[in-house]
DNA sequence: TTGTTTCATCGTAATATTGCTATATAGCGT
DNA sequence: ACGCTATATAGCAATATTACGATGAAACAA
């Protein structure tokens, strides 16, 4: 089937498996790195920093962002990531 | 394509999202949880524990063993299974 | 306005995951 | 040997994920 009977599980039990599904991707785990090192970051530099093509680090960012563990704020014609201090706490 | 790039990552980035893709489930995070309250546990009550069928239990008790999570060891019929505590460092 | 740069989104193909039923395997009691 | 119980595995259908090229949208420079 491939879809998950998330209403067996607790709410805890099913945000803990989003956040670990969020990770479950080593080019989410690189970006994650990268930013922790880097402090903050723009899209085009993890495009440069990870091998993938740019819309696939777009799509990538935006699955991290969607649970909150990313924030990117918008400067000109980038975007500048960087770690949401609050989120990271798990 | 569904098919994750590995060779662009590092092994440390691999191993770490392989880890997390372990606990990307609801049935597994329930699996350690509960076996981490009850510290060993029969596939069995596993079964009654959590509402899948014994056949997909038994798929995620593997894909946890995979990487050493968890380990069981044969008891008569069934299986006791266990937290690895070593691998249990992360 | 036109062109350029930067990023997001759409549509897609290839592959992976989830969950089931049906079936196999193994130990135990009789 | 036979049946019973407890797990594992095979095979399948439904759905999710990964990655890409093409295209859209927004900010800026000339």
């Amino acid at each position: 089937m491939g879809v998950t009977k998330t209403n067996l599980f607790t709410t805890e039990q099913n945000e803990l498996a989003q956040i670990a599904k969020a990770m479950a991707h080593p080019a989410r785990i690189a970006i994650v790195q990268h930013l922790l090192k880097i402090n903050q970051c723009i899209t085009g530099d993890l495009v440069l920093e990870i091998g993938l093509a740019q819309a696939t680090i777009s799509q990538h960012l935006r699955e991290l962002k969607a649970i909150g563990i990313i924030q990117g704020s918008i400067e000109g014609t980038s975007v500048n990531y960087c770690i949401n201090p609050v989120k990271w706490e798990e």
